[in-house]
Formats: structure tokens, C-alpha cells, sequence
DNA sequence: CGGAATGTTGATATGCCTCAACTAAAGTGG
DNA sequence: CCACTTTAGTTGAGGCATATCAACATTCCG
């Protein structure tokens, strides 16, 4: 039993049901580890990747380039995730995939991948699913980004983060790893890193969340969610009927 | 024939190749016209839809309800989109669906579609494609709203709606219908309405633009195109492999 | 005719960006 | 082992873009 299979499975089973076949089916795919360096690009705008990736550990990020360099980070991927899946679909990269922090992945060849769906119908329906709950989390960005005030914004991206990785198995004592820096966090929320810096300063002045270190502290969860207008149902993390 | 099943063909048709088998399993949609008012909700945040809708005829929008009935409009969708494909695999809405002038849909049972999918995985594949540019054109407006000043921003959602509506035969001479006010433009992109109507006076000086009466009107599509560092590839026009 | 919605303009306030300098920590090479 | 460089975080100052407020014009509609 790999752990791979069981981190996939996990991760599908916070929003789908399945079967006995279907965790068979699933525990058959192949796969080649990968172990991604600290900022390393492993899918470049622009690419055709044959395989598709699944988080392992730590974090990756999905980001677009503008002019000169300048990066949009979309989402943040932890462990269970699929940060590529559009990949079986759409020939062409529309943007970049790096690992935030020391990373590790797996590839699955999209072939194999179709193959499963093919077999078990309900499993392509899964990963489906995963992909429009990848939107509707794009979508909450958008107006996270475009409508709140810094110190929401921030508060907002928080609860998300530590959220999720609360459903995934990885926050422990109020405290998630989230490796980002300051700049990211501005490139993330389209803030500059001196407003993301004071931004920081005036949440740990609530007392309702820290982040230093890479390490994000909450230390108020209701509040936190209040200062971030944070409601959890964009995240659709109420299982979902078995179709 | 009916000229729903032909909107919706067509619009697949931009990404994907439809087998005569595939033609025939759409034609065999049963569906219900529905005629909406200029501003109608028809799809409201917490809903649990049991029919997909297509749009026939006009323009529809998907938006965020914040506080004090602020909205966020986070995409505009015009004949052959499906603007609420997500209903099929999320259960409970996360956002709204309301009419952006006068439009129509039509509605077609959810039943009816995953009987489709069983016969035709084909045309599954197609659907889920097409959610996938979904979200990539929700990708590329956080990097729009997050990153790009505001005469770029405006500018980059015209190239978008223009280049949208060209590839579905509804832009003409350089015009294509957008029947937004300019309090909505602000509600897209993030700025309030005198900076929307601020932006819009410098881009119509430019020559490249001009944006009155709900009529977008494209005076120089490659002015446009650099105002708004914009990229079409995101928009996946390129027809995929047959899956 | 009156009222509502939309577009436009001017004035003012302010939130955020940019620039710049400094600290601290970590990595690198001599 | 210690200078040196690089990177990240922090703080202050100043400027600008955008929000907000307010007034008015225009159109549409009841």
C-alpha cells in the first residue's frame, strides 16, 4: 500500500464517496516520485505535460508571469492535491507550477490516468469535482483580491490556508506550515511587501493570527475568520452525494 | 434542429471535435426555454440546482454577494456557454447567476446529462473541458484585478469579452454587445465607478476603444490588445485532441 | 411631470505604492 | 573562521492613484 494512493484517496474522500472498486482502481495507478527543490518550476507556462502530479509533501503553487518577471501566484497546493489535472484536458499550460519550500510529487502518466476513468466513471466524476472546487476557490480569489481591504485580505487568505490544511490532516495546535515569504504573499493578494508587512503587523496586533517563519499561527480562529469575512462553503467540504 | 442544441455544438466546437455519435447523443437534450428580465437572478448562492442551464440568447453573469449587498461579478457568459456546469458535481451553490440585460436559456435536467456522459464519455470529457477554461479565464482575472493598473485592467476585460464574442459569431465591425453599466464594470474589475468611467474617458482618447450604451466598439484591435497586455492563450481557442 | 438610474465632473481624503535606509539572518568563498 | 554577499524583514517619508463625497446632467420610465 503506497502512501501516494492513500494521500490521493484522502484527499478525494473530503468531497466524494467512494467505492471499494474505486479505491482499487486508484491504488493501481503507477507513479515516479519526484522531489522538487525549495522554488524549483516543474510545469512552465507554455508546456504540454504527459503526466499529471499529485502533492506528496510540503507545498506547490500555480502562478502566471507578467511583464518583467513580475509573478501572480493563483493557489497554493498541499498534500492531495492536483495541482495540474487541467492538463488531461487542455494541451497547452496557461501558467506555472514551482514548489513553495522543499517539495515532493508524484507523476502519473495521463494515459493511465484516462484508463482508470474509463473503467470507473465515478472516479473520473471525482477528479472532476476536484477541479471545480479548484474554480470555485479561483473564483473566492478573485474577490478577495478585488474587494477587501488589505488587513481582510489577508486575514481571508489565511483562513483558507490553514482551513485546508486542517481538512487535509496538516494543522496541529492552531499552527499549519504555509513557506511563503512576504513578497509571495504580496505577489499572492496583489499588495506590495511593505503593505503585506504591515498588514502582518496589524493582524498579530488583533491577536487573532501570526505568521513568521513560514510557519502560520492562529491564535483566534473566530476571529480571524471575522477580520477575513471568512465564510468556509466556497471549499465545498460537505461530502457530496455519490453520482 | 433545434438552435439550442446548435449554440451549444457549436460552442464545444471551439475546443473539441465532436463525432457524428456525439452530435446525435447532444441533439437528443431535452431542455426548457427560459426568457430572463435585464438583471434577473435566476441561479441564487445556496441553491442546489437540479438543471444545467445554457445560454441562447444574450448575457448572463456569475457574481459574489458581499457585505451590505456589495457584488463581485467574476464572469460574463453569452450563447452556448454554461455558465452553471459546476451544479452537476457541487451540490450547493457558491455564487449567483443573474441576467446582464435581457437573456435567455435553456434548461436542461441534470439526469439527462449524466445519462449522456454514461453513453457518450466523449462528450463528458468536452464538458469538464470546457469548466476547465472556466477556470482558467477565473485565473487570468485575479492576475487582472490583483496586478494590472486600471487602464490596463479595463482594457485587458475588453479584449477578453471582444475576443469571447468573435469566437462565438456574435462580434461585428468591431462591435459585440456588452450590456454592462458602468457600475458593474467597476464590480468586475474592482474600482469604484468614477474610476471606471475615469478609465474608460482614457482609453476611448486612445483611439483603441470605446465602450457606450451596453455596445463594446473596437476601433483598433492591436492598440487594445498592447493597452491590455493581452494574451489570448488562456483562452484555450486552439481545438484540443479527441480524447 | 416626477423619480430613479446612469453617467459625468470636481474636490478632498486616504490607502497603498515607491523609494530608501537599515537590521538580521543565512549562505558563500577566500 | 571570518569578511562578503544575498535575501528577507522592518521602518520612515513622500507621492500618487484611487476611493469617497457631492453636485449636476441626462435618459428612461412610471
Amino acid at each position: 500500500m503506497s502512501s501516494v494512493h492513500d494521500t490521493l484517496i484522502r484527499k478525494i474522500r473530503e468531497h466524494t464517496s467512494l467505492s471499494r472498486d474505486d479505491l482499487e482502481a486508484i491504488r493501481k495507478l503507477t507513479f515516479v516520485n519526484r522531489l522538487l527543490a525549495s522554488g524549483e518550476d516543474f510545469v512552465r507556462q507554455g508546456d504540454a505535460p504527459r503526466v499529471s502530479v499529485v502533492v506528496t509533501r510540503g507545498m506547490v503553487a500555480r502562478y502566471h508571469t507578467r511583464t518583467a518577471g513580475r509573478r501572480q501566484y493563483l493557489s497554493f497546493h498541499i498534500a492531495g492535491d492536483m495541482p495540474d489535472a487541467q492538463a488531461l484536458f487542455l494541451d497547452v499550460m496557461d501558467h506555472s507550477l514551482c514548489a513553495i519550500g522543499e517539495a515532493e510529487v508524484a507523476l502519473l502518466p495521463h494515459k493511465d490516468i484516462f484508463d482508470m476513468f474509463e473503467r470507473r466513471l465515478s472516479i473520473g466524476y471525482a477528479f472532476w469535482r476536484e477541479t471545480l472546487i479548484d474554480a470555485a476557490i479561483f473564483r473566492e480569489a478573485i474577490t478577495n483580491n478585488s474587494s477587501r481591504p488589505v488587513r481582510t485580505r489577508i486575514a481571508h487568505f489565511f483562513c483558507e490556508q490553514y482551513y485546508r490544511a486542517q481538512a487535509a490532516g496538516l494543522a496541529e495546535a492552531g499552527s499549519c506550515a504555509l513557506p511563503l515569504s512576504q513578497i509571495q504573499l504580496g505577489e499572492t493578494l496583489g499588495i506590495s511587501v511593505v503593505t503585506a508587512n504591515r498588514g502582518l503587523q496589524a493582524l498579530r496586533r488583533t491577536g487573532a493570527v501570526e505568521f513568521r517563519d513560514g510557519v502560520l499561527l492562529v491564535r483566534n480562529w473566530k476571529k480571524l475568520m471575522q477580520i477575513g469575512e471568512f465564510n468556509a462553503s466556497y471549499l465545498h467540504l460537505i461530502k457530496q452525494s455519490r453520482i
